[in-house]
DNA sequence: CGTGTTATTGACCAACATCAAACTTAGTGG
DNA sequence: CCACTAAGTTTGATGTTGGTCAATAACACG
């Protein structure tokens, strides 16, 4: 796997979908030690229990954060993407409660706390987006929360889906109404707190429907208001700054 | 309602819970200007849409945090006790993208945002406890979702005594094994995606399990290791600081 | 081509939901 | 102190979403 763009570009990058840097906290930003680390699919990254003394950041690849319960049971607990940083809680919570792992092959970089730590001393304005960032991170466990207790398998699906494309797009990795969901339909069960079985079949409803068509790791919306509405799905909860024209 | 203990105390004695405080910073945050508010069983203190421009502490009471989904369902999604920050995310995330509500007649101080900003650009220890502060408010949001998604209703209903039962404990406001918990099996049942029926019928199992006496309002813990194990909890995601004693 | 992973199907089942009624309990006012 | 009321709890009967198990089909990769 070859990067494409700087690693830090893709923080900027994803940090200016949910504020507005200055100029100088850019730079700050862009000069952040980093060291880079491959893993392979279905590599753990960080694991419940782990102390780390770095943060990850993704710049290629797609990552799943979860946690393994009493009967071996997996809860997926969010999906991250280019430009985000799912540890960066570790600053803070010294010992993980979860573990993150690569869904496929993935390029982090990591950034040890110090640097972290110093930055966001010397800049404040740099600690109030990431103070920010995590605060999203956790509006989005709050909205899957909601999704799992009180929504139906058709309306998870479909919400999951809108919540992965806006994400997606809002970073610039989709154009258009396609774009890659590397996650099998048994991952996206454990993300949704369903059954394998229970996931391919509401899937193939939702395709009946014109609303999506999923196949190979691949999506293609169909219907974006209509999947919109079927998923009960309202960005607000994902905090973005502007709404970047009509697509959304 | 009369309140016993100083506002900020509360405040204080629950952040010593999560992470140690220099005198400095206790002093720093003693000085914090407060609002007091009543609010009745059954108000919200904040709805979703709001921009405040201050943060609620609970002085006395319980509240929860929930939302209100596309077909009038409603999900909690946490519980909050004397001593919590329930908006403190408001600092960050101007928009509400949730309510908080009173369980019970309700004392909170407002602090302006400003002041908070203030206080957490003097004393960078601060701007570490807050930030930790909604992190771990985050761990319970995971917790939680991987309890809806993978939990039989038995050990949800269990995991959730035991998360109320330690947090009380661990702020002084439970002693011995038996406690407040001011929630009506509806509310139950919306924070734990079940009907209020199955609620019913699972408290009435764990009842006759002895594990515990739950009527009026009020918990009497009958079998604490065997609720725990029950629930499948561990205290780890509440990331407290030291265990006190051998009770939990 | 095999071989392993992922997707699909069918048959059957269980946990939990829904609906509706009755029963308790805690307040409230006379 | 006793009705009266409203909120909350409990019970029973019945329904449905989604789970489990197990087999087969479709790919993807070496």
């Amino acid at each position: 796997m070859q990067i494409r763009v700087p690693p830090l570009e893709r923080l900027i990058t994803k940090l200016e979908t949910i504020a507005v840097l200055s100029a100088p906290a850019k730079a700050a930003l862009g000069a952040l030690p980093l060291r880079l680390a491959q893993f392979e699919e279905n590599a753990d990254i960080v694991r419940q229990g782990d102390r780390p003394h770095e943060c990850g950041l993704i710049v290629e690849g797609f990552v799943c954060r979860y946690k393994l319960l009493g009967e071996g049971q997996r809860q997926i607990m969010s999906f991250h993407i280019p430009g985000d940083i799912p540890d960066l809680l570790s600053l803070h919570l010294r010992v993980m409660d979860h573990s993150l792992a690569a869904l496929t092959p993935v390029v982090a970089g990591f950034i040890p706390h110090a640097a972290v730590h110093e930055l966001v001393m010397a800049v404040p304005e740099v600690a109030a987006v990431f103070w920010r960032d995590t605060l999203i991170d956790s509006a989005v466990f709050r909205e899957w929360l909601a999704g799992v207790g009180r929504r139906s398998a058709h309306q998870r699906i479909a919400h999951v889906i809108c919540e992965v494309y806006v994400r997606l797009r809002s970073v610039g990795l989709a154009d258009g109404e396609s774009f890659q969901l590397p996650v099998t339909q048994v991952e996206l069960a454990d993300s949704l707190g369903l059954s394998a079985v229970h996931v391919n079949r509401v899937l193939q409803d939702l395709r009946r429907e014109g609303l999506i068509d999923y196949r190979g790791r691949f999506v293609v919306i169909g219907d974006w208001p209509g999947l919109k509405a079927r998923g009960d799905f309202d960005p607000d909860y994902l905090h973005l700054r502007g709404v970047q024209g009509s697509w959304m």
